[in-house]
DNA sequence: TGGCATTACTAAAACGATTTCGGAACGACG
DNA sequence: CGTCGTTCCGAAATCGTTTTAGTAATGCCA
């Protein structure tokens, strides 16, 4: 079923047909309306790669996604961005899919991979950022938006880490709160925000942190967060509150704490970051930040499909999505002695 | 960067550097070789688009993946099984692209999505597989395989959820349990496969279930397992465990399990269905049924690209993928009373 | 020398759409 | 009647690749 078998069935050109179908100007109304109502009865659908070829416009996003951290996929957060791009790249008229770094025997690199398949641009929710071939697609001339890591002259989403942690460390300052430790991630760029807006806000609250509060931990990894747990228990002057890396990781140190037979948040407080449903369906509920998931997502699609269709011409954005605090039950209130 | 242009910097023909490139027997060695050469120092990607229009093969296999239950892609299930699908097909040469139902404005169904993108194959993990539009795909020449459910004519790849049943009532029964619930998912081939298991198992045990042990649930849905699992608790002779739907349905009922002050396993026993990595965090570890979602990925991968390349004669295979049980914690051992 | 097979290559026709440019038909106007 | 403008449509080129059919060159054998 071919724009040429519907010309014949019409008795006109198929240059008549595509413009007809694609609504140009220079046919007329009876005319169009014909050919549309019999390319319907037909069942005709255009074939995307021929219209591709010759309008060097694919309508593909391509999404780099690799499963650097456990989870990958099946991580809520990222399947949750992943999800909300998918939909608003559908609205938007763009079919997503995912880029690999080898094809078969052949192994080629993620740019190549993308010409191969001439995406219009390509997504980067979650990849290892630093790599020297994203770098590469970084710089070529593909339209590239990237989650939580901002290139020069990409567009880029990101979640407000600053602000999400300082939400939080003031709640668990607010709820009375004076020992606080925070397990930190990988060094990334997200950490650093993290990390800095703990120490910032701790700052300003007049909080002296000791050295061995603030660890270095790992996303998502119950058993490092375990370990650490055990040492933070087990210091002197213990604290009387916890943040973890993220939600899964705090399910180690939850597991950690219990098995000392201590009860969360009667003898110890504790906190999570992300906000996957997960988190909430615990008992006690996680006090946690949520990341907007969805709202990144989508935000990541226009933002995306915006340098496309603007081409050389579009100023990229970072466009910053604020987290939400979830108050849940694992921060005791702690009565000040004075 | 073109085949003409290779062609030109090499001083030959487009159709000699394509049959070079692609390893054609009618090549000599010399100019095969100085071809490939001159195409790598070049650069030179082949088109996609244009070599699907014209050998009508894309390379791209079709994804199904509405979210018809909460969780969708972030459900550890299904993202395993589309992990494992897309690294294999990569493998196998294939990329793999998601097929919504619509595009932009127009609202084209799926088999004209397919169609339009011209997929090789279509693979449909977790979709409503009942839904008109999708049994007007499984009756199109594309080549499908689905995931526990099976369409006449087409591959598909089948949980064992008869032996995984099985293993777990027998385990349950094992551990000295007389009195066993089943709260059970919406009416779907799976549900139908277990419950059926469940009632086999018993009759072959010589327990006689009551009507009020085994009541329709909902998969992935907390709340109703909350629900389900008060009503069971208020039963004059409540069971001494209770199977949910799943991994995630499980977690209500332990919240209502909880907060009614019981304990996991002294006072009641539970189990799940999946063995998604967050069962195994719990503590107490969940006693479940691991679906192989990595297997169950793979190997849809290598039935759709195997009825890709074969054509029409490909005979569709069912291909049934066992399940592990995993112990967990949450089964007490019940001394029976002689 | 003529005939035939083999080897190495190329010309050209597809694949299915879009787009540029030009042309026919028609009416209006001087 | 000639000219011009407008409206509607079609011929043909083009996108980048693969493949068929054919050709030129070479060797072999009688």
């Amino acid at each position: 079923m071919t724009i040429r078998m519907i010309a014949e069935k019409c008795g006109c050109s198929p240059a008549t047909v595509s413009k007809a179908l694609n609504g140009a100007e220079d046919i007329s109304q009876e005319t169009a309306l014909r050919i549309r109502q019999i390319a319907d009865e037909l069942g005709y659908i255009p074939n995307a790669a021929a219209r591709s070829m010759r309008t060097s416009r694919s309508y593909c996003l391509g999404v780099l996604f690799q499963d650097t951290w456990a989870g990958g996929l099946s991580h809520g957060f990222f399947s949750g961005i992943l999800n909300a791009f998918r939909d608003r790249s559908a609205e938007l008229g763009y079919d997503m899919f995912f880029i690999s770094d080898r094809l078969g025997q052949r192994n080629l690199g993620y740019v190549e991979h993308a010409r191969y398949r001439s995406c219009d641009g390509v997504f980067i929710p979650n990849d290892d950022c630093e790599r020297l071939d994203i770098q590469g697609l970084a710089a070529s001339e593909i339209p590239l938006v990237t989650i939580d890591y901002a290139f020069e002259g990409c567009g880029s989403v990101l979640s407000d880490n600053i602000k999400g942690m300082a939400d939080l460390v003031r709640y668990i300052f607010g709820m009375g709160h004076r020992r606080i430790a925070f397990i930190h991630g990988e060094d990334t760029a997200v950490t650093k925000a993290r990390v800095s807006s703990f120490r910032q806000v701790c700052g300003e609250l007049g909080l002296e942190i000791p050295e061995e509060y603030l660890v270095q931990g790992k996303y998502c990894r119950p058993d490092v967060s375990e370990e650490i747990t055990r040492r933070l228990l087990a210091l002197k002057d213990r604290p009387t509150c916890i943040i973890y890396p993220d939600d899964i990781a705090y399910i180690g140190g939850r597991n950690e704490i219990y098995r000392q037979g201590l009860r969360i948040p009667e003898d110890i407080s504790a906190a999570g970051y992300d906000g996957i449903d997960f988190s909430q369906m615990l008992l006690p509920r996680l006090t946690t930040v949520k990341q907007n998931a969805e709202l990144m997502g989508a935000s990541a699609a226009d933002e995306l499909v915006r340098a496309v269709e603007q081409g050389k011409d579009c100023v990229p954005r970072q466009i910053i999505i604020p987290g939400k605090l979830l108050q849940g039950e694992t921060v005791r209130r702690i009565e000040l002695p004075e």
